[in-house]
Parts: structure tokens; sequence; C-alpha cells
DNA sequence: ACAAAAGTGTTGAGAGTACACCCATGC
DNA sequence: GCATGGGTGTACTCTCAACACTTTTGT
């Protein structure tokens, strides 16, 4: 800043954009990767299909302010969550600036509770390939997450984040076929995952179903979630 | 949100934090990762180093904040910018609640301007490994550009971006190695990188500097960024 | 015994890695 | 002619990808 004085350093100098979090919460359900969206009650986007968000306290930070936002909509704690981008166009929001921090979430389905004040047009979970109209930009922000979980999936475990805790090959490898969107191989996928040592067995097997019982298993607490792929320049 | 009330979708019902635009802008001198930063003026943090950035103007978006700073620091314009990470924890500065959305630059050193206005002792850079005392969490934001860095060299092509418009592969390769921080071998990079067709011959010989005169090449404009690497699960 | 899902090995191809010498130029 | 940096090829290893049959259970 060539003409820098001390009213360019004082925060109260500017009009402040509002802050906001939204979260995209994946889940598993139906064989499909859907994402649970809220139905707006008021302008601007009344009866609009969103993602869910809150403006951000001004005493909380960021990531608390996804996790409660994660909580109020699923009732669940402790699940995969991480930053996704920061999207802040002017104009996104009609009324006025809004910035917006989005996360991403991987929630199981077994974990989801139904709200109890929830009336069930509220909220609903959507297959990503047939989603609704999507207040202000947020048909953007779902694009950019999957693109970012189907990324993620290739280099590191978080895939596991959408299952139960314990679960068989077979259903792990039925969730990385949703989530990337092409079969794989049966034996080279439990080659390569088991290599990876992320997993452990459980000692149990799957009795429900037909056919031969399934060996169960969990992720390892102490497994590092980054895989190391090859680099481009070793 | 299981009270919902119209007063929730108010932006105006919240104490708004700050946002600004933190830009951390590397170079390569004298065979260093280097980064800018300038001297505060005025407290907080008085007389300590800091990331270039400022507060974000009302109508402006995230994106033209951020080329605005990186402009106003080293005169440049056009080139590599990428969002990095929101960082908003309560009380990072000391005054107010201000929420920041890193980006990270990389600039040739050859287009560096020293701009009129400014004294020395303003802006200066220095090298990854020897950094001065710094700014709010301004260490934490540089120590997470650096592993996005070089993250992002395995598996992309923004090496590039670090390099005058023509170089040699030997430049190049140094450029590698600076930011990896390891060696490389010489016949097993020329082979890779000209593999992955993203450079072209400029057909033009370097003449200065002792030794045998080396090929000069160029970024291809048509070049895809992104080099595919074997996935985790393919 | 048969239906259904689980589980298991091998081979060929391609990429990665390690490694040492000749080439073109300036002085 | 020698010092300096530029440029090149090959052999071994490892990972990936493709592919089909046997095993265990319930009915």
């Amino acid at each position: 800043m060539t003409t820098e004085t001390i009213a360019d350093y004082n925060p109260n100098r500017y009009e402040r954009p509002s802050i906001t979090v939204d979260v995209v919460i994946f889940s598993l359900i139906n064989n499909q990767l859907q994402v649970l969206l809220v139905k707006r009650k008021y302008p601007p986007f009344a009866d609009i299909w969103a993602i869910p968000g809150g403006f951000v306290r001004i005493d909380e930070s960021l990531e608390d302010a996804a996790a409660r936002e994660l909580a109020e909509e699923t009732g669940v704690t402790n699940v995969y969550i991480e930053q996704l981008y920061t999207f802040g166009t002017p104009g996104r929001d009609p009324r006025t600036r809004v910035v917006t921090v989005a996360y991403f979430a991987l929630v199981p389905q077994d974990v989801i509770k139904h709200r109890p004040g929830d009336d069930a047009s509220e909220t609903g979970w959507f297959p990503m390939c047939n989603l609704p109209e999507l207040a202000f930009d947020h048909d953007e922000i779902l694009a950019y997450a999957q693109t970012r979980l189907r990324y993620k999936l290739e280099y590191t475990s978080v895939g596991f984040q959408l299952l139960p805790d314990i679960f068989t090959l077979t259903e792990l490898q039925k969730a990385y076929e949703i989530i990337l969107g092409e079969a794989l191989d049966k034996r080279n996928f439990r080659r390569k995952i088991l290599a990876s040592e992320v997993l452990e067995e459980t000692g149990e097997k799957k009795k429900e179903g037909e056919g031969r019982p399934a060996m169960l298993y969990r992720y390892r607490d102490d497994a590092v979630a980054e895989v190391k792929t090859r680099r481009l320049f070793p």
C-alpha cells in the first residue's frame, strides 16, 4: 500500500460483509450419495431448498459454527468435517453482501437422528444425481463438494466415514463405487485396501443376509488418513 | 434449526466479523523459496512483519481483493493465485473478530517491480527457512501455504509459475528441488517432465553463462495443469 | 443340491528408480 | 585442452490391471 495510513488498519472503517457457514452433509442412503437440504421458510428463496447453514456467532470459531449447524440438522457430532472453500461473490445473496465458508461433512446413515422438533417437510435427503432447484449459488457449492469428495477418495481413506463403525469389505467397495461412479475389481480393491493397513478385522462375521457370511472390519484408530500415492516428481 | 424464525434469516441480527484477505506471495530468489512480508506501521503488532492483506471492500469479490493486494505489493497482475484456507479463530486479531481468507500466489522473480512509493524498510522478501517473528497467526498461515505448495507440486505443474516465461530444464529442476527440499535425478526429471507434454521447445538456446548452451523451453498454453497421478482406488 | 455372496492368485504391461558417460561451448 | 554445465539410455523392480474359480452359508 503506497499511501497506507492508520485508517487502513481500522476494521471499523469498512462496511462489513456478513459471514455464514454452509455445511454440505453427505451420506450414503439407498445405494446413492445423498445430501441433506433444508427448505427455506422465508425470503429470499422462500420454499426453495438450500444447503443448511447460518451466521457465524461473533465469538464462535468457524469450525464450531459448522459443527453446530451439522448438529442442529442431524443431531450428529464427532463425524468427519472439513473446510471446503469460501464463496464470496458480491450479489450471491440478494439482500446484502454475504461471504460463506463452506464445509463438507460425511455422516454414516446409521447415526442420523430425526430431530423431534422437525416436521418432515422441512429437511430432506436428495441424491446428488437428482437435485432440486437450489437457493443462492448452492448448486455451485454442491458441485464443488462432490468434486472434492471424489478427489479425496482417491488419495485418502475418508470413505470409511460414510459407513457404520463396522462393515464388510463388500460394503466398503460399494461405497467407493457409488461415490466414484464406476465399478471396481473386487480382488484388486481388497488387496489394495488391506495393503494400506487402515483396517483391522473384528473377528466377527456378518450373519444377516444370504450367502456366505462376511468378515467384519473396522477402521483403525491409529491409521493415517493420508495414503501416499506416487508423486509426479519423486 | 428447530425453532427457526425469520429473525434467524436476518443478516443484521448478528454482529458481523470483519473479513480480510491475506496473500502469501511466494517467489524463488537466490535459490530459495522466499515470501513477501510487510512491516506493520500501526498497532496491534506495530513494527512486526505480516503477510500482506487488507479488508475486503463491500462490493469486491474475494478474488479481486486478493489480486488487488497482490498488485499493491508487487505491481504484478496475471500470475497464479489460488484460495488457500479461511482462518477465523476468535481472538486471532486482538482488536475485534476478523476472519481472513488466505490466498497464495506464485510470482516469477523477473516480473516483480519495486514500487516507487515504497521505502525499502516497508516490505521485504524472507526465505521460508528463516522467517522473522510474525503478527497474528501468520506463522500458521505460512506453514499451511508451504505444505500446500509442496503438495500441489507433486500432482500439478504449478512449478512453472515461479519461473520466467522461458527457462531451461535445469532451471526448472532447480525450482522443484528448492521447493521440495530434495535433490532430483536429472535424467528421470527430464524424461518425466517432457513425457507430460506441458513444455514446448522455443528453438532458442541460452547463451549466457559457462558451459554448453541449454535449450530454452516455455510452458504450453494449452497444457493441462492437473497431471494425473496414479490413484489410490482405480 | 442350489442359490447367493465371500473369498482368493497369477500373469503381463507399464512406470519408477538407480546409475555414468559423452557433448558443446568459453576461456 | 580443460573447465563447466547440458544432454542422453538401459536394466531392474515394483505396482497396476485384467481375469475366473472355489468356499461357505441358508433354504
